[in-house]
DNA sequence: CGTCCACGTCTAC
DNA sequence: TAGACCTGGACGG
């Protein structure tokens, strides 16, 4: 679940199935949820939500007296919100929020693996920068103003996950946004950002003439890395129709028609410098020119008729950086030269999932 | 059965 | 920059 789109969601989630509910009672923690208990009672108070980056807000209000509480939580690879009978519970569902309803039902926050986690109060975990969601200009200056952050030393694919500057992104989503300009995954962060202030002034200047909805148009057909990492996680959100049921099967599907690139048979891989997996296109001169010209893609036949030719790898990272424990598989003989890093190119054909098709 | 992989942080050599 | 933290699904033998 859970990248931005997937808090923004969860957020609409628990205002529009939650909104019209009174809650009663504490909040019922598991005895293994990695958040505190939650010094909270009320005979009646309301639930509601907001979500910045990879973050959501839950506000307890009490309807009586009682003071309000606030919690902060962060999903982790996992966790999520869902609206069940409170007699049936989903597993691993960590902290319950009980309405008063007939048969009463809880707002459960569910998380198999654990990595998530709630904290009392208001506070948004200092550090983390302007939502690309919801906070856009303040995400995007808070960017351009700081590009001498050694953060940007890093290539783009992993300053893109670095959520004091791109809150809310994460490995689908990092993927999904430089496939659309074809940037290499590996170009250093900065050189493709400093770029961005060039290119804007440079366009500034060339569409001074133009009218002011030519000048929108231009820049809606032409969006810059910094736009995408707002307009593509909001394709998410808007796609995202059966809001009321997370776990609802339409969407998935939805979902995994929607990307273009991560985990997409045809597409390659490579391990970071953090042993995460980013997607891309390897690009070639010949599919850049094809791209040109096709512009707006007919995604799937764009897809199916990349083939064979000689291809221009990114820069790949200097060591198979690759996972925390693996079986000692790869021959740790020859130290330097050639990465064990391979890029694995899938073909339509491949079996579908990840990590399975043969290096080339 | 087993191994590998997963939409994310954290902290400790 | 390795791990640690977790469960579960997909796939292989």
């Amino acid at each position: 679940m859970p990248e931005g789109p997937e808090l923004a969601l969860a957020g609409r989630y628990i205002n529009e199935a939650c909104g019209g509910l009174v809650f009663c009672g504490g909040a019922e923690r598991s005895a293994v949820g990695r958040g505190p208990e939650v010094p909270f009672r009320s005979e009646a108070y309301r639930l509601g939500a907001a979500a910045r980056g990879k973050e959501l807000r839950l506000r307890l209000e009490p309807l009586g007296p009682g003071r309000p509480q606030a919690l902060v939580f962060r999903f982790g690879m996992s966790g999520g919100f869902r609206l069940r009978p409170a007699a049936a519970p989903p597993r691993h569902a960590h902290l319950r929020f009980l309405t008063r309803e007939s048969p009463p039902r809880a707002l459960c926050f569910v998380d198999a693996r654990r990595f998530g986690s709630w904290r009392l109060g208001d506070a948004w975990q200092p550090g983390r920068g302007p939502c690309v969601l919801t906070e856009y200009r303040a995400f995007r200056e808070n960017v351009l103003k700081n590009l001498d952050d050694k953060a940007f030393d890093k290539p783009i694919c992993e300053a893109l996950l670095n959520q004091k500057y791109f809150n809310g992104i994460g490995n689908y989503l990092r993927a999904e946004i430089l496939y659309r300009l074809k940037i290499p995954p590996f170009e250093k962060a900065r050189t493709v950002l400093e770029a961005l202030k060039h290119q804007e002034q440079a366009r500034r200047k060339k569409n001074s003439s133009l009218t002011l909805s030519k000048k929108l148009k231009l820049k809606r057909d032409n969006p810059d890395l910094l736009e995408l990492c707002h307009t593509v996680p909001m394709e998410v959100v808007a796609a995202e129709k059966n809001l009321l049921d997370p776990d609802h099967a339409d969407n998935h599907t939805a979902f995994k028609n929607w990307l273009q690139c991560y985990g997409v048979p045809g597409m390659s891989s490579l391990r970071d410098h953090n042993g995460r997996t980013i997607w891309f296109q390897v690009t070639t001169r010949a599919s850049k020119r094809r791209s040109r010209r096709a512009e707006n893609p007919a995604t799937l036949a764009v897809k199916k008729e990349e083939e064979e030719e000689e291809e221009a790898v990114p820069e790949p990272p200097r060591k198979g950086r690759a996972r925390a424990r693996r079986a000692a598989a790869a021959a740790p003989a020859s130290s330097e030269p050639e990465a064990p890093v391979k890029v694995t190119r899938r073909r339509a054909s491949a079996r579908k999932g990840a990590g399975t098709a043969p290096a080339v």
